[in-house]
DNA sequence: ACCTGAACACCGTTCAAGT
DNA sequence: ACCTGAACACCGTTCAAGT
């Protein structure tokens, strides 16, 4: 466990640490020579494990999924009888509780270029909880998980980029807001 | 009008060269550099109009704004009867064709340091045109315009960012499809 | 007032060399 | 196989100097 000139799991620490700075910091803020630098090991030594900067951030996105399948099950879990809903709040609190991550995962050329296919199983996995549990409502139409997922989606960008806010609809709780939001239009 | 030592209107040639090299290329690829020398001028010379690079992002994105309210407001044009749904479908096309500026607009960290009332009075009305556009229904309750929006939002992200395809739900036309996604649940 | 050229600290990436 | 150190081309920003 001391430091050596093998760190042995480089790979995930610089994953972790790029986490870190991505949330502290921002994208901007994110280079691949500082996130070396305070993994302790040189600029170059990330190329052992990515092919290149884009690599590390799949990577980092990968493992957003898979925190972001984890919010959502843990807030579902709370409130067994309203699924679909407690699962729509988890992801709206994903992306207000990890702005940066959510951006790297959904907006931007990272996330448009991200081949979900060649993510792990798991993360992959993590897209389809909301979808799934929207299809599976027994009055379900076709269009309805597209119309779902797109409101869940919009809701948690533009509360997360500031174009609205619970104050605009005489809400003085986020948590109060997006439930009656989801509520109202969620079946 | 011929090349002088003075550009004459530097500030808004640089906005529009960033403009392109950010829909051509990508956010990543255009630098304050890049967009210096493709107008022009020196890698200095920006810094007489424009704080920092983000300052110069920020009028771009203001500038984007004003061709957003634009393509809405045509789209508007084309189908007076069905105002609301048009605005959304106008919201959605601008997205889906200006891909790296709509991102800028309405994502990552620049998005969320615009600060709109210092913008231009014209690009700040482009946000309302939408919200007004469902606030006018006779019928509309107080948190419609914020699930409108969010709806119209979220289709607009999740489209561009591959997260669903109209095939993934029997349609070949990306037009139909958003029509028909919008005039399920828009009033 | 607006623009240039040189400078500084930083970055992504490569590559020969070390362990 | 994994990591280092030096190198290269690039970037954002500053500043004295030119027009």
């Amino acid at each position: 466990m001391k430091k050596s000139y093998h760190h042995g799991n480089l790979k995930s620490a610089l994953v972790v640490q790029a986490i870190k700075l991505l949330e502290s910091e921002g994208l901007s803020a994110m280079s691949l020579r500082r996130v070396a630098r305070e993994t302790g090991v040189s600029q170059a030594a990330p190329y052992s494990h990515f092919k290149d900067k884009r690599a590390l951030l799949a990577a980092v996105a990968s493992e957003g999924y898979k925190r972001f399948a984890a919010r959502m099950r843990n807030e579902a879990e709370l409130d067994p009888d309203h699924y679909t809903i407690s699962l729509g709040k988890g992801y709206v609190f994903f992306a207000l509780e990890n702005p940066a991550l959510f951006h790297l995962m959904f907006d931007g050329e990272i996330a448009e270029h991200l081949d979900l296919n060649a993510m792990d199983k798991e993360a992959y996995e993590s897209y389809q909880l909301l979808v799934d549990g929207v299809a599976q409502h027994p009055i379900s139409g076709k269009l309805d998980t597209a119309v779902a997922w797109s409101l869940v989606h919009g809701l948690a960008t533009l509360l997360l980029n500031k174009k609205f806010t619970p104050k605009d609809y005489g809400f003085t709780k986020m948590e109060h807001f997006v439930d009656q939001v989801l509520s109202s239009s969620l079946k």
